[in-house]
DNA sequence: TGGTTTTACAAAATCGATTGCGTCAATCGT
DNA sequence: ACGATTGACGCAATCGATTTTGTAAAACCA
């Protein structure tokens, strides 16, 4: 069983040797957090010291600062699923903060499931991590009230929890106004696309929807609880056209989802929007190419300020959950009139 | 500067106290590689130790094992961006093969950009990975034989490299299938959409489909290399439409560009397939959406090899490059006799 | 000039776990 | 009955860096 990782990497003891002064010296001289080196040794030895660690190719060894230190300049990510892409456009943002301030974001998916959660969790703790960030938040199991009790640093991010900080899209308002936007458009059997109800994204914009219609005097809407993916989407149509009469306006809040329901509709020979209207969410490149009305949000920024607000909380500033503004954009999936191929959103690649 | 990371975690040492053992039966016991427990220590004890580590909720500090080791058992993930479908996708194959060896994947975005990716790759060896996976390699820059040759283990997938191990697409199969399919429907005024040439994805795909226009004996055709998102999408569009003979077949070698061009060529009052055929690459759920025409290749499938043979390196096993199987899913975008909705690929979430 | 402070550096402890080398007693084989 | 093996464990070194403590020499003050 061969270790060899490669030649031995340099250590601060062979430079030390090198250069004839003890490795103490040397790591006050190299410390990246050591703002006065000259505070430590002369100039020509602060000289020497790094000239030996360029010669010899020294870097840090990040695993042994992090042992001493108990600070791995690393925070957990924990999401439900990688490869989705409301998922990766968060991840990117949380990455993107993370090196702005000389951290590494590492990440782990859950599949939403309670046990894989704690098992991921424990893992990036036994890593160290500075503190986790959780976009698989459920709001009845509440395992992250143990965590907040062993005083593990923490914020969620896309869904929320009464009792925890949190950075999400203000769901509540994203309800009203797709279901504000359907009504105004003449529809009165509506219904919506969604998944299990044990996540805030669910309720809240559920809730929203709801209170606008129940507001507006009309019959509370169908809840479909297949799922956030194209064949969720599907199969939610074909339930929805079991039996007339048929929704004319859905609200599957997921792009996905919407694509999938789409599909079926125009298969069935139905006209969209003329016979049913639909609305997404995310507003992601799904809802360009079809030209799917949907509610937009940054998830770049979503997953920036989730960072940021723990980052804040490792350095003791207090913070406060965060609601991101959303905006319906209408395209012709509710609207015929639009333009196709109009107003695509934030690119990323 | 409170250091305080929640209480603190217990540790082999007290462990051994409270057992009345020494730290290094401990150790030994409680080493999860260590395959019988029973030869270090008498049945007792052993359930005496695994007891008290269960009572004191200790684990593991994977620092302090990686540190004496030198096994992190961590890979690292370079990718061009992160928030990309393609990249997501390949990378919840790595991390689903990962966790099924009981390790982790951490990645880091390097914006195809030469420094940046240096950068990160160093990041990743300081924290003492085990191996790294590259999913933006260049075939001009050759930072990767320096790697190799200070004996790093690492292997590449999506782009390929001659030098080096990889899991990429056929894409010179891709390129053919694409230009087979453009011209048996007639197409003659052929254009590609890809981005820069010093990635094998665009090189490879370019060529196959050069290839197949030769042999048929028609013109080469017009090579647009604005890039891999929607907006590039449009802008190749634009620039087709500059001045006439328009293309009549277009191949964007990924979905995004293709939606970007189709919404462009729609809004300009074409008509797909008739006036202008165009395919895309990834069938991605935005093909699904748009029912274009699409290379279908297995990024999971794609990310979960790359890893299995980075596995295989580590192990000594000797490993070879691998090609993944292409098809092409015929849609409306190039066929307007084929169902609406038709043939959706793997679902995700 | 005697005493205090600062400078420049070293020695050793520490972080948590692993591991080579021993020890000591019980057991085994012949 | 005696050397040899095996069982059950501990000591101390080690991984690479940080931190605490220590100590000469130089600098400063009155």
């Amino acid at each position: 069983m061969p270790t060899n990782r490669g030649p031995a990497r340099p250590t601060q003891r062979q430079i030390a040797a090198l250069v004839g002064v003890s490795v103490t010296t040397v790591s006050r001289i190299l410390n990246p957090e050591e703002s006065n080196p000259f505070r430590w040794a002369s100039e020509e030895t602060v000289e020497a010291i790094r000239q030996a660690a360029v010669t010899l190719g020294y870097r840090h060894n990040a695993l042994a600062v992090s042992l001493r230190t108990s600070r791995s300049h690393t925070v957990g990510v924990l999401m439900p699923l990688l490869g989705d892409h409301v998922m990766a456009m968060i991840f990117a943002g949380i990455d993107e903060v993370a090196r702005e301030h000389g951290m590494m974001a590492i990440t782990a998916s859950t599949l939403d499931e309670p046990t894989i959660r704690v098992e991921r969790s424990l893992a990036m703790q036994d890593r160290l991590v500075d503190g986790l960030i959780f976009a698989d938040a459920h709001i009845d199991k509440d395992y992250l009230s143990t965590l907040k009790d062993q005083g593990v640093a923490f914020t969620l991010v896309h869904r929320r929890h009464p009792n925890h900080v949190s950075v999400s899209a203000d769901d509540l308002l994203a309800g009203r106004l797709a279901a504000r936007h359907l009504i105004e458009i003449g529809r009165t059997r509506l219904a919506i696309i969604c998944r299990h109800r044990y996540m805030s994204t669910s309720t809240d914009r559920i809730q929203g929807f709801c209170d606008e219609i129940r507001e507006a005097g009309l019959e509370p809407p169908a809840v479909l609880e297949t799922g956030f993916n194209v064949v969720a989407g599907r199969d939610a149509a074909y339930m929805m056209m079991e039996h007339p009469p048929y929704p004319d306006g859905v609200w599957a809040i997921n792009d996905a989802s919407a694509l999938g329901a789409l599909s079926v509709f125009r298969q069935r020979g139905l006209n969209v929007p003329d016979d049913v209207a639909i609305i997404g969410f995310y507003d992601s490149p799904v809802a360009w190419g079809i030209d799917l009305t949907s509610i937009r949000v940054s998830l770049h920024q979503m997953g920036r300020r989730s960072i940021e607000l723990l980052l804040d909380r490792l350095d003791g500033k207090p913070v406060e959950s965060e609601i991101l503004p959303v905006s319906l954009i209408v395209r012709r999936s509710t609207d015929s009139t639009r333009p196709i191929g109009s107003d695509l959103g934030e690119v990323v690649s």
